[in-house]
RNA sequence: GUGAGUAUAGCUCAAUGGUUAGAGUACUGGUCUGUGGAACCAGGGGUUGCCGGUUCAAGUCCGGUUACUCACCCCA
């Protein structure tokens, strides 16, 4: 017998689990669409040179090919999506001539990334994106539209958390207004990525080790410990990038304002992927910053550079779906109960009232309530049992059908009898 | 990729190198054939991850291997 067994990093739920998750993805879908952007689902699997072509190493891909494929065959061709933006760049670059921009789209899916799992760090996991892409010019309301989008969704969910959004112009601006070279930049960005974690000292350390000098690493860190815009003004050395940036930021920020401090400004953070150009994104949770973002994205000039000769800046953000479940089943309170969609089990008695069991069910579907009929004729204490163990709300008892429908209440062991239709009225 | 740890019943864990590997929990049945959560009783459930070695004797010691967990790196 095989022994079945936890693949590590490639997550499955338990059924009360994945209630939850759904309930999570219907919000966020319901929530894109109400901002007007439309779905796309592409394929799982693209062609490696599509997936490298934004420069992602090879080791973080996981490779597709048929087992029994003939010897000889090329079989590093195919391998599947490692996020959802390389996919968006292709399906653009290929249906630029039917597509109508700005696009908005919005895609849920999953992807893989061949990574050691950790907590909150997944191998298989759900990216909740969205995107718009434009043509030549992209709008700064979009930049602002994000944050909003989210907010939207965190609050709906009833999730405590943190939208922080910077400007890699600033950034930019900032470091070649202190004279940092080309090379030396991403690097020193790395670093004073980790200030919240490692802290002022350590930062400093490491900086100075890689040879900036003490002034400069000074300098560094205060553009890192600014918590505001107005902390920004008077800084940047008259720096053009910066100015810009700055504005930008601003911008994005007005627009925000009525969002209080569930969005906030935060010249420190960075964002790893290079392709950023304008605003990033990230999202924390303040009860568990630990775990890391939750949620980010930021503005590109170049969507698809690499497959077509026309110029597609896009912004977007992507909640990572899979990370904030894991963090609200284990410490952040979920702990769902409900493992089925049921709202009412039909008991069944003895087999005579399978009939009047069946129409019962029936006319609750009709109402658009989901009832299922026990199944098999057993000891009601069995089927209530059974009901209470899912955590089924109702159990219904046909004896009186069709004049009038026993109904007991789980929660509070309330039982009342009554019409069917008065019942659905009543609910 | 680097470092450390763990692996025994579905789950959580016991068992000094020595009889037939136990407990709690979960599951099934009963006490209780018109109604859940409790209690009691009974029952089923194991190639001790895998391969090899040491020993009269290995769940226990040694080597290897695989998987998993945690931290780092990085990211959603």
């Amino acid at each position: 017998m095989l022994k079945p067994s936890a693949i590590s990093g490639f997550p499955e739920w338990l059924p009360a689990q994945r209630l939850k998750e759904l309930e999570v993805l219907d919000t966020i879908r319901r929530v894109y669409e109400l901002y007007g952007y439309a779905s796309l689902e592409t394929a799982a699997v693209e062609k490696v040179e599509v997936l490298q072509a934004k420069g992602v190493e090879g080791k973080e891909l996981y490779g597709l090919e048929r087992l029994a494929a003939e010897a000889g065959a090329s079989t590093r061709e195919l391998a599947l999506h490692f996020d959802l933006t390389v996919p968006l760049a292709r399906y653009v670059a290929q249906n630029y001539g039917v597509l109508s921009f700005p696009y908005k789209r919005y895609q849920i899916q999953k992807v893989w990334r061949g990574e050691r799992p950790a907590q909150g760090r997944f191998r298989e996991f759900y990216q909740a994106d969205i995107d718009v892409i434009a043509e030549d010019d992209l709008p700064l309301h979009f930049d602002a539209e994000m944050p909003a989008v989210i907010a939207e969704i965190f609050e709906r969910l009833g999730i405590n958390a943190r939208i922080r959004v910077n400007n890699r112009k600033v950034l930019m601006g900032y470091y070649q207004g202190l004279g940092l070279t080309e090379e030396q930049i991403p690097v020193v960005l790395r670093e004073v990525d980790k200030l919240e974690k490692i802290g002022r000292d350590k930062v400093a350390t490491i900086l100075g080790d890689l040879g900036v000098g003490a002034d400069t690493v000074n300098a560094c860190l205060g553009l890192a410990e600014a918590k505001s815009l107005s902390d920004l003004t008077g800084l940047g050395s008259g720096n053009e990038l910066f100015a810009r940036g700055l504005e930008e930021l601003r911008f994005v920020s007005d627009s925000l304002a009525y969002l209080g401090d569930r969005v906030e400004i935060c010249p420190g953070i960075v964002r790893g992927l290079d392709y950023y150009t304008g605003t990033i994104y990230e999202c924390i949770l303040p009860e568990h910053p630990a775990l890391g973002s939750v949620c980010s994205g930021g503005r590109y000039e170049d969507l698809a550079s690499e497959f077509i000769k026309r110029k597609l800046p896009g912004v977007g953000i992507s909640i990572g779906v899979s990370r904030l479940l894991s963090y609200l089943f284990t410490k952040g309170g979920w702990n769902p109960t409900r493992s089925s969609p049921t709202e009412v089990l039909v008991a069944l008695p003895q087999e005579d009232l399978r009939g009047k069991a069946n129409e019962i069910a029936r006319q609750l579907r009709q109402a658009d309530v989901p009832a299922e009929v026990f199944h098999e004729p057993a000891k009601l204490d069995k089927q209530v049992r059974y009901a209470d163990r899912k955590q089924i709300p109702y159990v219904m008892f046909p004896f009186t059908w069709p004049e009038t429908i026993e109904v007991k209440e789980l929660a509070s062991g309330n039982q009342v009898t009554q019409p069917l239709s008065e019942w659905l009225e009543a609910r």
